[in-house]
DNA sequence: CCTAAGATTTAGCCAATACTAATTTAGTTT
DNA sequence: AAACTAAATTAGTATTGGCTAAATCTTAGG
């Protein structure tokens, strides 16, 4: 068997794979503000990824997984979300703060506490905010749904997902009940405001907390 | 708050705690031996444990841990300890293996995340293999018991503790129902095997693996 | 009381992972 | 096309934590 990936070598991988996700290229740049490490010390690990053929590495132009990268990457992005559902779900760890405990644990559990969880969990498809957790041959399931933000007013829908990128927007997110499944009706939106309707209350949010904010792909119209 | 310490500190700590326990010295060679490590990196540590004042170090002579490293050390086996049992408990992790799972995830849990195990289990007092868990404030019970390898025949005893330190040794304890509450009553003792009834079964177990067992301070003479 | 064996420490080295400062490249602007 | 800017890379350094080989200390036996 080859011999274990580091916690960084793990961490850079999943950062990757989390950044292509969303924009065509993984700059040096973007991994290192998300890896909060100056970008000389990406180039570095970039070479190093790239000797270990995890990464395919084009010089200033950015890198992409390989296909073993991706399996990695995926094992721990498996791990993590399995992880926060865990925490949140039998031992109460409250939303916010189980995205940061879960990037510790992600890297010292092994195959098997890993099966446990997922069995005792059900075998779930979906972490607390609504990200899929990928099945252990490595498949994820699409994360379709529009911004919050990009809904028109009258619009409404259920949250399917919800950034858990930053724990302080998340208590936020909360704190207005905005967490997956719960019911939304934009009422209106403003350059910096958004307005809106959760379960029944009318709230104003900021648009940088809607930008966190994904609907499903239901009604465009607002029901009778 | 003081710079959070390194795994391989963590570590070393530890071990240098749980040695301390059973001899008078702390050697440099028994160190290495249990941290699987050469003789020199223990002794390049002790003097970086010594200068943040985690240690004292006499050169030729051995360590011992300040009150701040034992403070440190007891945290950690509380962690290991509360996380073994948690384990087994709640995810079915069988008991030779949750030793080397705890080992990981001892150094990355949270002070929230163990309060929250501590109190899903009840706040117990001990874990799987019987050893005690020192309480937050850094208190442990004493673990009294004597040798099942030094109770003559005809005594009997309840197993309160088992020596978790190899997996593989544990696994051939729970095969023959050693483990912490069974009954036992010595039947002869031999310089290679020992005889006893374990909850009724008559066994022989090789007197490498009676050594690890001990039991209650009970009855010296069987019952009638 | 001296000496050899064994334990310990020292010296010098390496890999991983980060940093800063200096340099180079790519892409855009005039 | 020259020049500028922003991004990326290179060069050189530090720290952590490990290693081997050599030197030194402790101690038990003769």
């Amino acid at each position: 068997m080859p011999a274990p990936l580091s916690q960084a070598i793990e961490d850079y991988l999943k950062a990757i794979y989390l950044i292509a996700q969303q924009s065509r290229q993984v700059t040096t740049t973007e991994l290192a503000g998300r890896l909060d490490v100056a970008p000389a010390s990406v180039t570095n690990m970039m070479k190093r990824l790239a000797r270990m053929r995890l990464v395919r590495h084009t010089p200033y132009h950015g890198v992409a997984l390989t296909d073993t990268g991706a399996k990695v990457a995926l094992q721990v992005i498996r791990h993590h979300r399995l992880l926060e559902l865990y925490l949140s779900r039998q031992l109460g760890v409250s939303i916010d703060q189980v995205h940061g405990e879960a990037d510790r644990l992600e890297h010292v559990i092994s195959e098997e506490l890993e099966d446990r969880i997922a069995t005792a969990l059900g075998e779930p498809s979906l972490d607390p905010h609504g990200d899929p957790i990928p099945t252990k041959g490595g498949e994820v399931a699409a994360t379709g749904g529009r911004l919050l933000t990009e809904a028109a007013p009258g619009e409404r829908g259920v949250i399917t997902r919800v950034s858990d990128r930053d724990a302080r927007r998340v208590r936020e997110l909360a704190a207005a009940g905005l967490l997956p499944g719960a019911e939304v009706e934009v009422v209106a939106t403003g350059p910096r405001v958004v307005e809106i309707r959760v379960e029944g209350q009318r709230q104003r949010i900021s648009t940088a907390l809607a930008e966190a904010v994904y609907l499903d792909a239901g009604d465009r119209a607002p029901a009778a």
